[in-house]
DNA sequence: ATGAAAGCGCTAACAG
DNA sequence: CTGTTAGCGCTTTCAT
């Protein structure tokens, strides 16, 4: 292993000299710049990371938590941190918590022994209290998914207006009769979603009925959502079109549609969010909403970088989201 | 922030018997054990991990490298790789290379200048040559996909077998013109299944016809799995079974198929790979070969943790893959 | 503009 | 069984 040392000794400078060149701070003189440089480049000398950081006291290391990785939803809004992140010269780290508790605590571990510098978390629930305590010591941004009332940093669309826009859009095509499926999860976008969609309702001047309403399970879940909708649908006076708060969601409630005899978006109109890929490989293509998950993603890290920097905390962000109309929805069929 | 001298002056002891407590090497008597644990938690000390590993040379840091995370593919394998590695102190970074070789060789810095142990690899090309220079200095593992006569490490399953079993099974339900959509792309599995098809082909006395062959893009995107198929059912003669390389292929089939007015299993039977969860919201769910892939994962990483510490390679490993038989496909329909 | 030297927090060899 | 001490490779005063 070649050491600052071997490189001061080769270029016939002190080591000071050699660090000046390679942090480009502190006066160098040309002819030392020049002997350094040819030094490093014929060893191919390589700093120390360890050396450096231990002396600096910082990791240039940005954590990034998801709940899974099996979700393509975060696959652009990691590539957003990610490139932010390098060109920022930090280096990412994905914290896969798979929903375990245990997991996530240890992940934060590295944000107070030194070895992150902050992160932007995915994955937080509305209520999550353990957030509050780490966002005290260390710089978090939270993206997509934020802690109710608290004074922490947060990148997201606004599901409300967002959930209000597809009821607008499926009364706009005659539809009088609508679903709703959740999530029994604790995120806010699970809740604004709902909250948008029966404010939706109201200003249609449609009633909201219990009976409409289902939940999947936390993860969204196929299946889950399958059986959400299959209560929904055996109901006698049944929707005519269902809001899922997710597309594998959406992706349930067609199949639970087939399977029950109702086959096309005439006979049921399914509109999902978050516009994942697979919406596009669906039959019927989805309607969806999306949002800008890479732009979301890239300005996270652009404000947890200022948080760590400056320490300044960035407040609240609000991104537009947009919806999209596909194959999956359609009039009411008539009869 | 807390130091070993800190603890050692609260515990009255000196720094090397708290450093013997921490790493539970060398003696240490009950007495000052205790008064160390002590300090430890009143303090509430947590080594500083820079020191420590400037001190130690080593990181316990294993990378991972997988070309994009919107493909669910690597979801279990990546779980089985961090599973294994935590329970032997490991920590894990993704790196996802986006196939940019740039990128690529930035993570590859991470293993030459010490801040990682060694890596596992879950998309190098057959004929990479980079990975060999590479393999030569620290520990590799491959895992899935490999390059072609080179002493690296490998887990993976017989891909030529596999196909093999697939054309079997399609002819067994009467298929006796087979499609085959493979990739452009230069995994060894992409060739491996191209090879098994062919020889099941022959084995089943079957021709193998050129115009029954045809290539998806590198990244197996959905768009061009619809054109391939397309390309090859527009033959006046078309294929009643088409055997694509990847799930995602498979869906892209059912819908170019569907497209064309061909419905159901027995108009046209497609077998994918891979067996993502979202071969089972498909309607028809799609008939697949599963490869193991947590254990593969798992394997991968304790043959690359082996492989850090005792400094022996191990060769290659086979898994065995399954095949899941589900609605994509269906005996020829007669006439 | 440059170099000597202190010290970041830790481990481990050595002496007791 | 315990303590003293010499570094690991680097950055950064402080002299010069």
């Amino acid at each position: 292993m070649i050491t600052i040392a071997d490189v001061a000794k080769e270029a016939g400078v002190s080591v000071a000299t050699v660090s000046r060149v390679l942090n480009k701070n502190g006066p160098v003189s040309p002819a030392a710049l020049e002997k350094v440089n040819l030094a490093i480049t014929k060893l191919n000398y390589q700093p120390n990371v360890w050396g450096r950081r231990l002396r600096r006291k910082e990791s240039r290391m940005l954590l990034i938590f998801v709940p899974t990785i099996s979700n393509p939803f975060y696959a652009s809004i990691v590539s957003g941190i990610e490139d932010e992140a390098r060109s920022r010269k930090y280096e990412t780290m994905l914290c896969i918590t798979n929903g375990d508790q245990n997991r996530e605590r240890e992940f934060f571990e590295l944000l107070f022994d030194g070895q992150a510098d902050g992160a932007i978390t995915l994955c937080t629930d509305r209520n999550d209290q353990e957030i509050r305590t780490v966002a005290e010591k260390v710089p978090i941004v939270q993206c997509c998914e934020f802690c109710e009332n608290a004074e922490i940093a947060h990148v997201s669309i606004d599901n409300f207006a967002a959930a209000e826009q597809v009821v607008r859009y499926l009364h706009s095509l005659g539809h009088t009769k609508i679903g709703f499926i959740g999530s029994v999860n604790q995120f806010i976008s699970s809740g604004e979603r709902q909250r948008g969609f029966e404010a939706g309702m109201r200003e249609a001047g449609l009633p909201v009925r219990k009976e409409y309403i289902a939940f999947a399970d936390r993860d969204y879940s196929f299946g889950s959502g399958i059986a959400a909708v299959r209560e929904i649908l055996q109901k006698e006076d049944r929707p005519t079109a269902i809001f899922c708060i997710s597309d594998v969601l959406a992706m349930g409630a067609i199949r639970a549609a087939g399977s029950l005899g109702l086959t096309g978006s005439r006979e049921l109109s399914v509109v999902g969010f978050d516009n994942v890929e697979y919406a596009t490989m669906m039959n019927p293509m989805l309607t969806t909403v999306s949002q800008p998950r890479y732009a979301m993603g890239k300005l996270s890290a652009e404000m947890l970088i200022r948080q760590i920097e400056t320490g300044e905390k960035s407040g609240s962000m609000y991104l537009e989201h947009k919806l999209v109309i596909r194959d999956s929805t359609a009039g009411v069929a008539l009869g």
